[in-house]
Order: C-alpha cells, then sequence, then structure tokens
DNA sequence: AATAGATGCAACCGCCCCCAG
DNA sequence: CCTGGGGGCGGTTGCATCTAT
C-alpha cells in the first residue's frame, strides 16, 4: 500500500551477516548502545536495514543470549508457558533468561511438537489427541483496572491490548485471576478453603487426571494478618515437583 | 561417492501497536 | 482526535547441514 518501506532496499545487504559485519555492530552498540535502529545502520556504516540490524543484535549477538541445548527443564516451561499463552513467543522468551523469542519459535516448530505429537498431544489445543472434537468453551477475564469480569466464549486468544486473556477452561475449571504480569491471585476469597476443592495440577488442566505427571496439590497461601492481600496460586506450573508460582511469572 | 529428501535455524516480510507531533 | 514513523512480533522462507538410500 502506501506506506514508505522501513529501509531503501536498494541499497542495503541480505542474507547472511559477514563476520565483519557483527562487528561492526557489536562495536557499535557497545559504544552507543541500542538506540533509534532505523539510523544505526548507517551510523555504524552498515549496508543493512534497521530491522535486520535489530534482528541480528537480539537473536545473535546479544552477550547474555545462552547459546546451546535447550534443557529438560525449560522444554517443559516452554510447553506449560504455550499452553496458556499459545504462539506469544515474546513473552515466553520472557520467561526463559538467555533465551530469544525466534530460537524458542525455531525450537517449537522443530523439536517440541514433534515431542508433544509424540506423547499424543495436540500442540496447539495441548489436548490428548484422541480427545472427542468438543464444543470448547472458554474463560475470558478481565482485568481492566480492578474491576474483573468473567464470561464464556468459544476460542482460545490472548488479547494484549484489552487485558483479557482467554483460557480453555480445564474441565469446567475456573481459572482464577490472571493477568498479563502472569500472576495468579483471585482478587477475593472468603473463603479460601473452598479453593482446595478446585485446585488442579497441570496435568489435569490438560486433561491427564490420574497420570504420573499429576501432582494436583494446593499451593494457595493465605495472606498475612491484614487479611487483603492473601492469594490464592494454580499449580500450573510445577517443574519436576518444583513449584514454579505464577506470582514469579511478572512479565517486563 | 552421489544424490534426494529431511531437518534445523538464521533471516526476512508484513502486519500491528504505540506514541510523538 | 488524527496521522505517520518506528519498533516489535509472529509467520514464513531459504539455505546449509544431516541422513538415508
Amino acid at each position: 500500500m502506501g506506506r514508505s518501506p522501513c529501509c531503501e532496499k536498494a541499497h542495503t545487504n541480505k542474507g547472511a551477516w559477514t563476520k565483519e559485519e557483527d562487528e561492526r555492530l557489536i562495536a557499535y552498540i557497545r559504544a552507543h548502545g541500542e538506540g533509534c535502529w532505523r539510523s544505526l545502520p548507517k551510523a555504524a556504516g552498515l549496508l543493512r536495514c534497521g530491522k535486520s540490524c535489530r534482528l541480528r543484535w537480539i537473536n545473535y549477538l546479544r552477550p547474555d543470549l545462552k547459546r546451546g541445548n535447550f534443557t529438560e527443564e525449560e522444554d517443559e516451561l516452554i510447553i506449560k508457558l504455550h499452553s496458556l499463552l499459545g504462539n506469544k513467543w515474546s513473552l515466553i522468551a520472557g520467561r526463559l533468561p538467555g533465551r530469544t523469542d525466534n530460537e524458542i519459535k525455531n525450537y517449537w516448530n522443530t523439536h517440541i511438537r514433534r515431542k508433544l505429537l509424540n506423547r499424543g498431544i495436540d500442540p496447539v489445543s495441548h489436548r490428548p489427541i484422541n480427545e472427542p472434537a468438543q464444543e470448547t468453551a472458554s474463560t475470558t477475564i478481565s482485568f481492566s483496572a480492578n474491576d474483573v469480569k468473567i464470561e464464556e466464549k468459544s476460542s482460545m486468544a490472548v488479547e494484549d491490548d484489552t487485558k483479557n486473556i482467554e483460557i480453555e477452561p480445564p474441565n469446567e475449571e475456573r481459572c482464577p485471576d490472571l493477568n498479563l504480569e502472569l500472576r495468579i491471585s483471585p482478587p477475593y476469597q472468603p473463603h479460601p478453603e473452598k479453593m482446595v476443592a478446585k485446585s488442579l495440577c497441570f496435568a489435569c488442566s490438560l486433561g491427564l487426571q490420574n497420570s504420573k505427571d499429576c501432582h494436583c496439590k494446593i499451593v494457595y497461601n493465605i495472606g498475612t494478618s491484614s487479611g487483603n492481600n492473601s492469594s490464592v496460586g494454580y499449580d500450573f506450573l510445577t517443574i519436576n515437583n518444583r513449584i514454579l508460582d505464577y506470582r514469579s511469572l511478572e512479565m517486563k
């Protein structure tokens, strides 16, 4: 359409980066920091599109990147985060220090998808493949200010801008409060003890009740004496029996 | 050893969102 | 409030490498 291109394509290199280009980019960012990507190539003496520089830096040259194979723990964390967030690779990457969204996206498509298929789990819905198709109602939890609303819908999506997250409820389970900071803490629990009967582990949330991975247990803790800040967590992210509380999952 | 097919991953493309003017 | 530019993101592509025949 009428939109101007992000850079002058005719005078930019494309394809694999050379060692010299990498060195120029690293040297420039070391000296000036990450700034205006559009003007960076010219300032750094690179015949590259600003977006290309940004991508190269973020996905490959950044000093804090953790290169190498993903660990089993990282695998499981990615799977669990993906079941909650869908293809929000940048959000998922935010929970894996040293990993980039592109890297995780590639890893998902090449390894984890197949791994889940081998386990008989649909990598999109995270449900058992042979489970009969059913009307999937989902729960939308709105977090506009302090006013929390829950409504039923029939799709799965994460809507960043509205700060609504739609989650497929596991077996009629109502999901607790979940905001983009990925904190689990229902706003108000007059009878927190009732949470005991409703708590599901992550395996159950995937329809794998009674599996060896099922470790339903309560991870809520009652608030302090003030009584107003009680927080109740769901054990979605138990990894190797170590509880990953959502309260540690702040985004950005 | 040669070749075809499969796989992995870096990089690109185009759309969307945010924000300054 | 509107608009355009810049940055960010997810999907896709293309090439290098690996594996099977």
